[in-house]
DNA sequence: ATTTGTGCAAATCGTTTGCATCTGA
DNA sequence: TCAGATGCAAACGATTTGCACAAAT
């Protein structure tokens, strides 16, 4: 709502991904982007939508969640358990996880772990590289 | 089954857990680790239990499996999706992942990725640091 | 008009739980 | 004996799916 050009290259992001830029879509896409880089799970956002009234289910939530992720638009982050977490930032970087919170945060470009591409084993080649830090509350003392 | 030590050390283990050393605890324990390495999820152990005329039933899998775990016998992995991973090699090392297969592997340490520990944000500690590596077969070519 | 997307509710999948029964110290 | 373990089936939570209705080109 704030920006006319973000929603302008969204909906031209969308068609050259092959998705019809409708309501539902234009406005997920405007949740997840307007405020910088975003980690959050398909409910989170759902219940965001809701709060703002933006009328769209859970189920398309999910669809246009793996949409964005084919389109390159987000991406999915491995943590654990069942919940999937999606990422705005589809640059390359890690995370630290809060596990006690759920919460997941970017590192830091300059605190970022130094990580040494691994030689892949014959007749396979790495498409990404994940890191994860886990982090938990210091106990005072 | 193939020797008497490991089942002996593996009570012991047990004891100290102090997890009682049933007949299903140590037959999974010996399935376990009676290969080296391994990583599985808890269907597949279950199964393999199943193929060795091992009585026990899914729900205690899973509990031996969080029980080892607690026990630090062996550790979880985070991988996506629903599934839970499991590796009976505790140190501290990375994982190749190659999702077309669904399988696990563990980065050779000669080939294990430098990660230089990231300064936690205040207030935090690092409990662990996970490194997946991403893998898909490479297209002849 | 035709194709694609959406919403609902039911279905699925991995995992957990409640509870009656069994087992090891 | 009896606390702790096991097995079954039902419960669960996240995600997916089938299908009728609605919206986009």
């Amino acid at each position: 709502m704030k920006d006319g050009m973000t929603e302008k290259s969204l909906t031209g992001r969308l068609r050259s991904a092959g998705l019809r830029p409708t309501k539902q879509r234009i406005a997920l896409g405007n949740l997840m982007f307007e405020h910088g880089d975003r980690h959050f799970t398909a409910e989170m956002l759902h219940e965001e939508a809701v709060r703002d009234n933006i009328p769209v289910s859970l189920a398309t939530v999910y669809n246009t969640l793996h949409q964005f992720s084919g389109a390159r638009l987000i991406r999915e982050i491995a943590v654990e358990g069942a919940k999937t977490y999606f990422d705005t930032n589809t640059s390359n970087h890690y995370h630290y996880f809060i596990e006690s919170e759920g919460r997941l945060m970017d590192v830091e470009a300059s605190e970022s772990p130094m990580v040494k591409t691994p030689e892949p084993p014959e007749g396979y080649e790495i498409t990404q590289i994940d890191v994860l830090v886990r982090l938990r509350r210091k106990t005072t003392g």
